[in-house]
DNA sequence: GTGAAAGCGCTAACAA
DNA sequence: TTGTTAGCGCTTTCAC
């Protein structure tokens, strides 16, 4: 029913094979052929099928993006919708279509995954942020697919990634709070199983401890990259007796549940209470009061992603690559000299 | 190089079509045969070629995602990934993958939905939003496509949508500005060329002249989705002279950017000047103060959806289906009684 | 410069 | 219950 390649081909009174050269623009086709065929694809209203022509060339053309959490989950965090944006647009430059995993459990992921290069839907696949023990990543490497992660990895040798130095950045942004005069910080961290949490706490405690200021495993809490859970570690914290001048969290999701948390006991911020956020997310120089964080280029950083990736699958025998993209701090009005000392 | 059909059948000793049908799961196979297969399946750790598949069943098990603005700046408004959530939930469950179209102008992305369809890389697509005059929705339903729309369409006799009544909702809107006195609103709305302003922009304007209220073209600004458009729009409204009391914005972005206005130019909300939003965007609650706005299902809009998409493809004579899914007033701290006057 | 033929990996009649 | 055969629509040697 719909219009092949044959069909061309009878009409314009050449073989398929002709026809399949002018559509790949084959140099050593005529002129007057290829303008002749060109006529008749249009009046017939003709259209490869990608799927046939998959088939044989053994690529689709398609990259595939697994977010590492239950995709319901993290597409209601901006950071996504952020990175896919600059994974996009260099895809789209390149004519490669996204395929986005929609897996609904942390377990299905990794089977999702698989199943979407092993069954060739896909040429390679970007990871959204790794977990600790990523089996994931490991499987993948061992299998040899192309693959590139946003974010760390264990045992990177291997695995090509992009990603911004998370604990370097921690450490800034922790310091700019001790340079306030805070002492008692405490951190909002997001879930531990993900390496970018680890990192993150790994940058508070060295810049804690570089002035002296002894880790107190009490003052950190782990929760997942949501508000509300910002919102309830925090107002526990400010609770207790000898509560935080400071927060430092790991995600501006976070941080805001910080503020509200503060706001709704009586606290002003930044007043009584200062908080640092990470990531910047797009609304974040809009609230009140506009979050003082880590601006993370994620944009870039789904540029980038995409950009290994495809030279990755240019040249399979390439050698791994890893970048790492710069941060800075943006110092807005939800941090303020510390007061009470 | 990878194992295919033929290498299990003849590690099986049976035929590919017998491989063929063990994979899906055919009745009249016999137990012991199937077991076999299975297990050489494993052993070979064989894994269906998808697009082998999809060339001769004429089908993807794709889902083709228009945003109908250039990917890159919608996936900046939280309602993008939200409906993405819920179709990927449905998508997800009835086990279709998900194409993203990363069209980065508007020019392009009727081509590069049309491709995806031409070239049976997707067996349908779902628009997100339509503008007053698409070109896409018609050339779609002239080519006989299948595909649903979330949004209105201007002729929807024939096309497939989702929809919330936005004429309505807005009425409502604008009715509870008005019974708390109100009566100098101004209407921040989106882009003037997609239909869900269209819409809004008319119950703003039926509920004020359901009160007797002449409509005041000079009231109504048309800009785009962005918080920094609604907070220009909103400055210029507020530094004139007989400002308006309220405002009522056509989405939660506009409305943030209108509370920003005020507070710049020293005007408290609610206290001199009442926000109303819509969509209810998930910060929506959580910034300062909470957004009263229009509680629009967003993730249902998207479950809806792929749900319509899902039946049409099963049956591409089904009857023409709309749904209209409910929103509701949800009163937060951004409104409240009008003081002058 | 163009055509014939084979085949990518799978499914689905039709037989048996 | 299973095998044989013929494609799905395209690309790509290998001829000419």
């Amino acid at each position: 029913m719909p219009v092949t390649i044959k069909d061309v081909a009878r009409a314009a009174g050449v073989s398929p094979s002709t026809v399949s050269r002018v559509i790949s623009d084959h140099p050593r086709i005529s002129q007057p052929t290829k303008e002749r065929v060109r006529q008749v694809m249009k009046e017939l209203g003709y259209h490869p099928n990608a799927i046939a022509r998959s088939l044989v060339t053994q690529s689709s053309r398609t990259l595939g993006l697994v977010m590492s959490r239950a995709a319901e989950k993290a597409l209601a965090n901006p950071f996504f919708p952020e990175v896919i944006r600059g994974i996009g647009a260099v895809a789209n430059r390149a004519r490669y279509a996204l395929l986005l995993s929609t897996s609904s459990s942390p377990g299905r992921e990794l089977e999702e995954c698989l199943e979407m290069l092993e069954s060739h839907r896909v040429d390679g696949v970007i990871l959204l942020a790794s977990r600790v023990k990523d089996r994931l990543v490991a499987r993948l490497a061992r299998e040899g697919y192309p693959f590139v992660v946003v974010g760390r990895v264990p045992d990177d040798s291997r695995v090509w990634w992009v990603n911004n130095d998370n604990t370097q950045a921690a450490r800034e942004a922790v310091e700019h709070l001790l340079d306030l005069g805070h002492r008692r910080i405490a951190c909002l961290a997001g879930a531990p199983e993900y390496l970018v949490t680890q990192d993150r706490v790994a940058g508070y405690r060295q810049a804690l401890e570089a002035r002296g200021i002894p880790f107190d495993p009490e003052l950190v809490r782990y929760t997942d990259f949501s508000r509300d859970q910002g919102w309830q570690a925090a107002r526990e914290l400010l609770k207790r007796s000898g509560r935080p001048t400071a927060f430092f969290a790991t995600d501006d999701l976070l941080a805001w549940g910080a503020v509200q948390a503060a706001a709704d006991l009586g606290l002003h911020v930044p007043g009584a209470v200062s908080v640092m956020g990470f990531n910047d997310d797009p609304w974040s120089a809009y609230v009140n009061p506009p979050l003082t964080t880590v601006r993370v280029p994620i944009f870039e950083l789904g540029k980038v992603a995409a950009r290994l990736l495809l030279e990755r699958l240019q040249d399979p025998d390439a050698p791994v690559q890893h970048v790492l993209v710069p941060t800075h701090l943006v110092v807005r009005r939800s941090t303020a000299p510390c007061r009470s000392g």
